[in-house]
RNA sequence: GGUCCUGUAGAGCAGUUUGGAGUGCUCGCCACCCUGUCAAGGUGGAGGUCGCGGGUUCAAGUCCCGUCAGGACCGCCA
């Protein structure tokens, strides 16, 4: 084992079996007291799991029955293997001390393996009911995710960019944004890096960006926050849409086996099912979509111009039987609702080249080709009676030259949250930021 | 923004329809007991202005009005 200044140095729970018969040192959270006439069980809890602490001297006994739980404590010992214990291994002959205060007990049970508590009353007390490992799960999951996006990138040559999250204009016209006073200016919080991973299209060709947008809309779902995580990603020289499409599913599948490797405690411990990710994600054009809607369901959507939840639900099943994917491009939406910077299906204007990616009944990405030309941004900000003005730092870029580009945005929180089976993406974000919540 | 639902002990819930003393359940907490527990078990106990304000009534957790808080769905979005 190793030692420094003559005493052993910490090991995590899951490491302890690896020492039987040896004086080891751990230190962690009390998790759980269990106390009977003639010994005590006292189980530590520290970022790998859990390890009892088995306890038979008196004076010990009292001490640790007295020891709220979550008091952080650290335990030398010997490493004792014993099939009565759980996981086959505990520490006898403990000295306890003390690292924290006697901890204020949680206002639900951190130690059994469900949790009894709601939504609302886990967000309250997050700073305690985050360790339940249930509760915590997800994180690691999402941690996973990440790292699986940014695998993907890196491997495709994307270049890792962090654009200002405070902004002088809205990414989008109409677009419901936070205000902010900004040296006595006029400031907005970013609801999209949109404009600026375009622009640095024009610097490194492909760029990818994970971080927070913010969105003050007044929508008050299980499924939406003011702020959440947005995976970014732009890439230039591509011939339309449909090279976009290639790299979300390369990014998607990233995330999905990284999630695998990384999260497999979360995994197993949350019973997900993990999709399989096909080579070629089906696809299917919007307006076919609308036919196939009006063809098979008692629903027309035919003129709508976006799908409702619960076409995109129904699609998902179709994706499902007829393909056996639970991911579904759906492309060509129309030009009438999407932003001005979506470029135009050269072969039926009315349609864009954009698509949403759905999973599991949830829109889970954006993306699509964007105008490159600047004429073209011209006309379109003309189309809508906007000035060019506020756009300035904007078409420059444009103005200087760009190629043929597109990209995409996958919101972080959906995916574990489909991922996982959340029934409220608030399941999946550490410290929610809604219409409601601003703390903690 | 619209519609609907819910606020009862630290947590999760019955009880409200048909008004009659805070009536109760599961867990936690406290005390004691206990052959190695592991969501331990046993016995006993404490803990409630029934979200808040007003009204009706001899009497309100229960009925009425208002208000605050929380949740679900829709619209919109990722």
């Amino acid at each position: 084992m190793s030692f420094r200044c003559g005493v052993a140095m910490r090991i995590l729970s899951s490491q302890v079996s690896k020492h039987v018969g040896e004086e080891v040192r751990v230190a962690g959270w009390l998790h759980r007291v269990r106390a009977l006439k003639k010994v005590t069980f006292a189980v530590l809890r520290d970022r790998e799991g859990l390890i009892q602490v088995i306890a038979a001297e008196p004076g010990l006994m009292q001490r640790l029955a007295e020891l709220p739980e979550e008091t952080v404590i650290e335990v030398v010992g010997t490493a004792t293997a014993n099939p009565q214990a759980p996981g086959g291994v505990e520490i006898t002959s403990p000295s306890v001390t003390e690292l924290s205060d006697p901890a204020v007990p949680p206002p639900f049970d951190i130690y059994r393996p469900v949790v009894s508590a709601s939504l609302p009353t886990v967000l309250d007390n997050a700073a305690v009911a985050l360790r339940h490992p249930r509760l915590r799960a997800p994180f690691e999951i999402s941690a996973a995710s990440v790292a699986g996006f940014r695998r993907a990138m890196e491997r495709l040559d994307f270049t890792d960019v962090h654009t200002p999250k405070v902004v002088s204009s809205a990414t989008e016209s109409g677009a419901n944004v936070f205000a902010l006073d900004w040296f006595g200016r006029k400031a907005y919080l970013a609801q999209s890096p949109q404009f600026y991973k375009q622009t640095l299209v024009g610097v490194f060709e492909r760029v990818y960006e994970v971080g927070p947008v913010f969105r003050a809309e007044p929508h008050d779902t299980a499924r939406h926050l003011a702020q959440y995580t947005s995976l970014d990603a732009e890439l230039g020289f591509v011939t339309d849409h449909r090279d976009v499409m290639a790299v979300v599913r390369e990014a998607v599948a990233d995330m999905v086996s990284t999630v695998a490797e990384r999260a497999a405690g979360a995994v197993e411990l949350l019973g997900v099912e993990l999709p399989d990710v096909p080579a070629e994600i089906p696809s299917i054009h919007f307006a076919d979509a609308q036919e196939l809607l009006a063809r098979e369901t008692d629903e027309d959507p035919r003129g709508e111009p976006d799908l409702a939840p619960a076409h995109e639900r129904w699609l998902c099943d179709w994706a499902m039987r007829e393909y056996g994917s639970q991911f579904l491009f759906v492309s060509g939406y129309p030009m009438a609702k999407r932003p001005f910077y979506t470029h135009p299906d050269p072969e039926r204007p009315q349609y864009s080249n954009s698509f949403d990616l759905l999973f599991r009944g949830l829109e889970l990405v954006t993306g699509g080709q964007r105008l490159h030309r600047h004429s073209d941004y011209l006309a379109a900000l003309a189309a809508r009676g906007e000035s060019p003005e506020p756009y300035a730092g904007y078409l420059a870029a444009f103005a200087h030259g760009m190629p043929p580009h597109g990209g995409f945005a996958l919101g972080l929180e959906r995916f574990v949250a489909r991922l996982t089976g959340a029934d409220n993406i608030r399941w999946t974000t550490l410290f929610p930021r809604d219409l409601h919540r601003l703390a903690p």
